[in-house]
DNA sequence: ACGAGTGTAAAACGATCACTTTACATTCGC
DNA sequence: GCGAATGTAAAGTGATCGTTTTACACTCGT
């Protein structure tokens, strides 16, 4: 048989640039059985439908982003952003434009936003001890909130939005470190 | 003859509603005509077409937006929006997604998106302004990924997010009004 | 009372939607 | 070399898409 994690690698890496590109509703089947270079048949084998194809996309974007947010400063922090944006054209965070086109109803999608965001949370939370040597659950609030502007903010602004929140995020951490 | 504004009112308040509840392109025709309480043949002398009813309920989005926005402090900036989340619920900035959902090819849709962030770009000009006594760009930009973050994260973090935006829009202001 | 204007309800338009099925080719272990 | 598995291409499923059309009713100024 041909290679079925292969044949799964690249349906999901296509699926995943129309969906971004597109959007997902308007994504028709079509289209992904195309561009995944496989028959219908074989593509509703592997996902099931495409609720359970758009989930699955959303766990492999969520492994890939949070792999690319290993590191241990607000600078790297923003830095990785700024990596992304570099391969990723930004069109704003996949996981809420998902989660906002599909009225938060479709199950498998609601849970795979909800997971994401928990994760994004929990790494800023880390990024930010390592930074001042404690928690700090508000100027973490803080530097996530800065995180989710800049990549809504670097749609429309372009990236300039990067450094300006890397910029800021600094400051808010410099404050405390020294005053905390 | 029925009074043409008031219906044209209904209309767009009622596609807003749907549009954002669930969606640009899940929302069909036949659900907006009959929360507007309209033939679709009226519906179609009213608007024209979908998109254009779309890019009409983001121009009146837009203003309603902007009349909650007239304030002179960033607090004043971030309370409106926590006032504005009290009767909307907050699913990230509906001008994004709508942009994000057509894949950025309805001119009409873009051109709205483009117009009400570059409006929104002026306000927090003028509101950084009026607290720090002169025009800081780099401040203002920060404050607006401030403002964008706060908007989206409030989707699945609650209202919590807004203080949070709140304070460090406040930390940066007062930072650099004391030293200049 | 009449034509123009404005409204409705409802059928029809072809296209496309997500998804299934049919029919057939290939590769595999044994 | 045979049966099971896995693949393809392509037609067909009924539903729904955005939009137009047909047919008909009401209200206006004149």
């Amino acid at each position: 048989m041909h290679d079925s994690h292969e044949t799964r690698a690249r349906l999901l890496d296509s699926a995943e640039k129309l969906f971004d590109r597109y959007g997902f509703t308007a994504t028709g089947m079509d289209r992904l059985t195309t561009a995944a270079g496989l028959s219908s048949r074989t593509l509703y084998k592997h996902v099931g439908s495409k609720n359970r194809l758009m989930a699955a996309v959303l766990d492999a974007r969520d492994r890939r982003f949070m792999r690319s947010l290993r590191v241990a400063s607000v600078d790297g922090l923003f830095d990785a952003l700024a990596r992304w944006f570099e391969s990723e054209e930004a069109r704003g965070c996949l996981f809420l434009r998902s989660w906002g086109e599909t009225g938060g109803e479709v199950p498998e999608v609601a849970e795979a936003m909800t997971r994401h965001k928990q994760r994004l949370a929990e790494r800023i939370d880390e990024i930010v001890e390592a930074e001042i040597g404690r928690r700090d659950e508000a100027l973490a609030e803080e530097v996530l909130i800065l995180f989710e502007g800049a990549t809504h903010a670097a749609a429309y602004r372009g990236e300039t939005a990067i450094p300006a929140a890397r910029r800021a995020a600094r400051r808010l951490i410099e404050g405390r470190r020294a005053s905390g």
